[in-house]
RNA sequence: GGGGAUUUAGCUCAGUUGGUAGAGCACCUGCUUUGCAAGCAGGGGGUCAGGGGUUCGACCCCCCUAAUCUCCA
């Protein structure tokens, strides 16, 4: 049976039972403290851990996931994959083990022909809680399966929590055996690789306390909504009904595998290692696939960093494999091929798909041309050496600094017969892991506590008044200080105000909060941040001005009106800058992130180069023709798919309602699903000017921009500039830059002038030095005293000169004068100066002495200088001095 | 978020205990020569990424910032 078959059995089977169908939630999850969607579950934690209420009773899904944590097991094993499918249902307070348990069993054993999978139920082995003896009798009544198939364990196996208080409870798990050649008998708790896990029953039934690890916490109390989560593992259940070995050979991944063997002219399963090769390739290109889809980009870190991993091991493993040139073109296709059954929009989005894949591809391939040139090195100085061994530093430096894999370099070093000190590498990575692992537990937040807004939002959802108007009457639900519920706050405090409706727009889809006051009878508080710290829950950051504010009080939101008109033009900017750089780049431009607050936009977006300075002013040309065209701008509801359709742009990582807003400029030219607030007509935005644009990482740029008033004034201070500027230069404002030209040029050639005409004039003086030169015993000492010069250099060439002169004489030449008010001197000596023991460094060393300073140099020629004008005639004494001794 | 590396002429890069910033290619001029990266001679071109500090003196040492590459979380 066909994984797509298999998915769509699942959501057929449990919709006729009356679960809501919920479509899978993109691989980027809501939650910040997940990187990616890990499990099924994840979507619907805010209904589980009661934070949100759940809008319906019983649910389905077949969700997509990544998990990276076990990323080395790949293709090792017959079931860790990075990439995967949870065929879930769930049941918010609704049915509980009894009905779950049945399901579960129709479903894997109902005949073919009813929709079901038809597995043999002699084959399933069910595990359960040690003391779950009400699962047990379900599973002896529901599905007549033997004791000897049913297997307790203890809770480190089967107990679910989350790590935290909260929700907890049993789990019962399903089993597939899949005979004796794969391994032992007496079940999963025997062997879990013949026994495969195919299903996990949780049973929220709890909740627990404080503690730590699996298994040592407190039963406080049972829940009194009892929750399901269960997931069926979609590509365990295909690998095993299709009759192959793992999850790398079934019909969505085999034919990257089969693909990647033929551009490595390898037969699959020939060589253990080169399999291990081949189905890394086949599962990371499918992962990766399916997280650029979801709009995740190569970066340096968080989610972009996991993407970057797998597009590079496996650009490392098809080279282990013998592969040099770029694949990623014919693997990326291939597995869109075989995936587009179930996901459909990889076809839409795969031009921008293949084009981040390829560019990774290409970048990395560069690194490792880099690499290879610093390991060829490193590899023929050991062998120099005489050693027989690479380093563990040296081959950490090439993975840490140079980014080259560990794997690769101990194939090339092997190649040249040597090995590599494993250990010591190892070491060091476990050294910089601490040092990641320290930071982040110093800078932890401490997992903000959510459950104090969850009693609000049971209460129903802020009512968001402002996009009609600025102000609105209400009513205080509740009070938080110091993350706390409270009855009151006075004035000087710091709280979060609650309320059952609001005009203040909270900061959401990169627009900034709104800024104001909300008042009441005797009671003013400033608004100072907005924020939904839960979905659907509008929570007001305030300052208490004046009085105090109670639960129940009657207030008075009142946005301030100059922030709102500046917070509408920067959004609506963003989205005609957004609209702008698709026009200009094409629609790969597409927005990765942004923000923007009154005045100011900022919107990062997928690009490769640096934009050219008429790319840039293209751009701001079409952002400003659109503000001059005056188009409407308008928002409307509508459901997701008729978004689609109609082509508004979906910027992933948000998550959208079943009714989305869909914000529209100038009819089809932007649109955009956006909860912002908007201008009512294009022109209002003013103006717009790009005064930045710059690099985020690989693969991604970032325009930054001034709006409206702001626009205009960094115009008004860049024109008082120029003209102060045609003031200084004397020149009008056209050609002050052909000015501004000649009189660096001027200024250079007068400089270069004066310099010649300086060292002239010494050079001139030259005779004059050898002639006053004094004998100090053998030697000969000419001096040039100089008072002001201009550089070093000048004393330098004086000494040089006077030397060329006295070539062959015991002589030595001393220039010495004041540069920036401080003394300066250089000494020179003749090569028989140099040979009686006269040595210019040690000349300087002890003149520079007396001037307050230091000096050095060579035995030649040495510089050196003080503090001390007044004392040149001193140090010049303590040359000849040094001289006679 | 925490590390490592890089930033020097238009381009590719040298620069070793801090003491006059170099090479190759490119460019300009002249000569020679018209056969595959032509030769010879001469020449122009540098805020040594930016800012601060230490020092008599910083491309070099210390601190901050930026850009680019890279590893870890």
């Amino acid at each position: 049976m066909q994984t797509a078959e298999i998915r769509r059995r699942w959501l057929d089977f449990f919709e006729s039972k009356g679960h809501t169908v919920v479509p899978s939630a993109s691989l980027i999850s809501e939650d910040p403290s997940l990187l990616f969607t890990v499990a099924g579950m994840v979507p619907f934690i805010p209904y589980m851990s009661g934070l949100v209420p759940a809008p319906f009773s019983r649910a389905t899904s077949v969700q997509k996931c990544v998990r990276t944590l076990d990323i080395e097991e790949v293709g090792k094993t017959t079931r860790h994959g990075t990439f995967f499918q949870m065929n879930g249902n769930f049941s918010f307070g609704d049915y509980f083990k009894k009905e779950a348990i049945a399901y579960a069993w129709e479903f894997l054993t109902g005949s073919k022909e009813s929709g079901c999978l038809g597995l043999d139920p002699q084959l399933l082995w069910v595990t359960v809680f040690k003391d779950d003896d009400e699962s047990i009798d379900i599973w002896r009544d529901v599905a007549d399966i033997p004791m000897e198939r049913i297997q307790r364990r203890g809770m480190k196996d089967n107990y679910w929590s989350t790590g935290q208080p909260g929700p907890a409870g049993p789990c019962s798990e399903i089993y597939y055996d899949r005979g004796p050649a794969y391994g032992r008998e007496g079940g999963p708790e025997a062997d879990e690789d013949r026994y495969i896990e195919i299903w996990n029953l949780v049973f929220m039934q709890f909740e627990r306390g404080e503690g730590t690890g699996k298994d040592s916490f407190e039963i406080l109390r049972e829940l009194p909504k009892k929750n399901i989560d269960t997931g069926m593992g979609l590509e365990r259940v295909a690998f095993l009904m299709q009759g192959v070995e793992n999850l790398y050979e079934i019909d969505q991944v085999r034919p990257v595998l089969d693909l990647a063997a033929k551009l490595a002219a390898k037969t699959y399963g020939a060589n253990v290692e080169d399999d291990v090769r081949l189905r890394v390739v086949a599962d990371h290109v499918r992962s990766a696939l399916m997280l650029i889809c979801d709009g995740v980009t190569p970066a340096n870190d968080g989610r972009g960093y996991v993407l970057r991993r797998l597009l590079r091991r496996t650009v490392r493993s098809m080279r282990l494999l013998g592969v040099e040139q770029s694949t990623f073109t014919e693997l990326f296709t291939a597995s869109k091929e075989a995936m587009k059954a179930a996901y459909p929009e990889l076809e839409e989005e795969f031009d921008r798909i293949l084009r981040a894949a390829t560019g990774e591809e290409e970048t990395f391939l560069r690194t490792l041309t880099a690499g290879t040139v610093f390991l060829d090195e490193a590899l023929a100085e050991v062998k120099t050496s005489g050693s027989k061994q690479l380093k563990g530093d040296a081959a950490f430096l090439l993975h840490d600094t140079y980014g080259f894999p560990i794997d690769l370099t101990l194939e090339i070093a092997d190649e040249a017969g040597l090995t590599v000190d494993r250990d010591g590498f190892k070491a060091l990575m476990a050294e910089q892991r601490d040092r990641a692992k320290a930071d982040a537990r110093e800078k932890k937040l401490g997992g903000t506590d959510l459950s104090v807004y969850s009693e609000f939002r049971a209460k129903g959802v802020t009512k968001f008044t402002g996009y009609e108007s600025l102000d609105t009457d209400a009513r205080v639900l509740g009070l938080i200080v110091d993350g706390a519920d409270a009855k009151s706050a006075s004035q000087g405090a710091i709280a979060e105000v609650i309320l059952d409706e609001t005009s203040f727009y909270a900061e959401s889809g990169g627009q900034d909060s709104d800024a104001g006051l909300i008042i009441g009878d005797g009671v003013e508080l400033e608004v100072l941040d907005v924020q939904k710290p839960v979905k659907g829950l509008i929570s007001h950051k305030v300052l208490v001005r004046k009085g105090a504010i109670s639960v129940d009080q009657k207030v008075f939101t009142r946005v301030d009106p100059e922030w709102r008109i500046g917070a509408r033009q920067a959004h609506s900017g963003t989205h005609i800058v957004h609209a702008a750089l698709r026009e200009v780049l094409g629609p790969t431009a597409l927005q990765s992130g942004s923000y923007n607050k009154p005045g100011y936009l900022r919107l990062d977006f997928a690009w490769a180069q640096a934009l050219s300075a008429e790319t840039k002013t293209e751009i701001e040309e079409v952002s400003n023709l659109a503000i001059r065209k005056d188009l409407r701008v308008s928002a409307q509801y509508m459901s997701l798919p008729e978004a689609k359709t109609w082509g508004a742009v979906a910027l992933f990582g948000e998550t959208y309602d079943e009714s989305v807003r869909v914000v529209e400029i100038g009819g089809p030219w932007s649109r955009e699903l956006c909860g912002g607030t908007h201008v009512d007509h294009s022109s209002q935005i003013g103006m717009i000017s790009l005064i930045g644009e710059a690099s985020v990482g690989s693969g991604s740029r970032r325009v930054e921009a001034l709006v409206g008033i702001e626009a205009f004034r960094a115009f008004a201070t860049e024109r008082a500039l120029v003209s102060r500027l045609t003031e200084t230069l004397k020149a009008p404002k056209e050609l002050l830059e052909e000015r501004l030209a000649a009189t660096i040029e001027d200024l250079k050639s007068a400089q270069r002038k004066l310099a010649s005409l300086q060292a002239g004039a010494l050079a001139v003086r030259i005779p004059e030095f050898v002639a006053g030169a004094e004998s100090i015993g053998s030697a000969k000492l000419a001096v040039a005293e100089l008072s002001e010069v201009s550089s070093v250099d000048d004393l330098r060439s004086v000494v040089t000169g006077i030397r060329e002169k006295v070539a062959g004489e015991n002589f030595v030449a001393l220039a010495i004068g004041v540069l920036d008010g401080k003394p300066m001197l250089v000494i020179a000596t003749t090569e028989s100066a140099r040979n009686s023991g006269l040595k210019a460094g040690a000349l300087v060393r002890a003149a520079s002495a007396v001037l307050g300073g230091g000096g050095g140099g060579k035995d030649d020629i040495a510089q050196g200088g003080g503090s001390d004008v007044n004392k040149i005639s001193q140090a010049i004494s303590a040359v000849k001095e040094a001289i006679s001794s």
